[in-house]
DNA sequence: CCGGGGATTATCT
DNA sequence: GATAATCCCCGGC
């Protein structure tokens, strides 16, 4: 298993990044317990242009500014003030392009999962969507902002291989309001892995 | 100190 | 697939 380097984010085709995530493995490091899980779905939000970003148009405030940081680094943002979600923020700085992990599946640490989400075992609800992601893996908005080379939140890759018949695509999920964007094909998922959001595929 | 936002989730039918 | 619950944080007054 070895560190994705800091060359993988800093590219400028986040659709890209976003489909070569899937597979990987994130890491979480918190108050000395690890817990890591396989990516099985992201979202890519596109810089200024992309309606369903929150860097829309350039929009910066407080609550956004880890998307402007340097690629590689954790954009952890508060959703319905009780989701934590994780974000990959990806190109250079100032360019707010992010991934939205959205789901995992579970690999190690499952009983430090289990104990964060106050579920009794392991199901597919654990790690699916992205607001359990953030629960499972035990973030707030400490860890946004951190490097993913050296921080709390590191991403590996390891042996593990998909084919492109194994990855689907469809529009985002929950960015409705986005308009003629909200149809781009920005989401990937691992052909009928358990833990992806959404209905199951057939 | 109040008010609104918001990239969701669980729980029905 | 529709709908209700949910609630913290930040910004503005």
């Amino acid at each position: 298993m070895k560190l994705l380097p800091g060359s993988f984010y800093q590219r400028t085709d986040v659709v890209t990044i976003a489909k070569e995530l899937l597979g990987k493995i994130v890491v979480s490091e918190i108050n000395g317990i690890t817990t890591s899980g396989r990516i099985v779905e992201s979202e890519a939000y596109v810089a200024f242009i992309d309606k369903a970003s929150h860097a829309f148009e350039g929009r910066r405030t407080l609550k956004n500014e880890h998307m402007y940081a340097a690629s590689a680094t954790s954009y952890i943002y508060i959703c319905y003030g009780i989701h934590q979600m994780l974000n990959v923020v990806t190109n250079e700085k100032d360019i707010p392009d992010a991934v939205l992990i959205r789901a995992l599946e579970p690999m190690s640490g499952i009983e430090h999962m289990l104990q964060r989400t106050g579920k009794l075992q392991l199901d597919h609800s654990l790690t699916r969507g992205p607001g359990n992601v953030g629960k499972a893996l035990g973030l707030s908005k400490l860890h946004s902002g951190q490097s993913l080379l050296e921080g709390s939140i590191r991403l590996y890759r390891d042996q593990f291989k998909l084919t492109e018949e194994q990855i689907g695509s469809s529009k985002r999920i929950g960015v409705d309001y986005a308009g003629e964007d909200s149809l781009l094909p920005y989401r990937f998922y691992i052909k009928g892995n358990p833990f992806v959001s959404g209905k199951p595929v057939r």
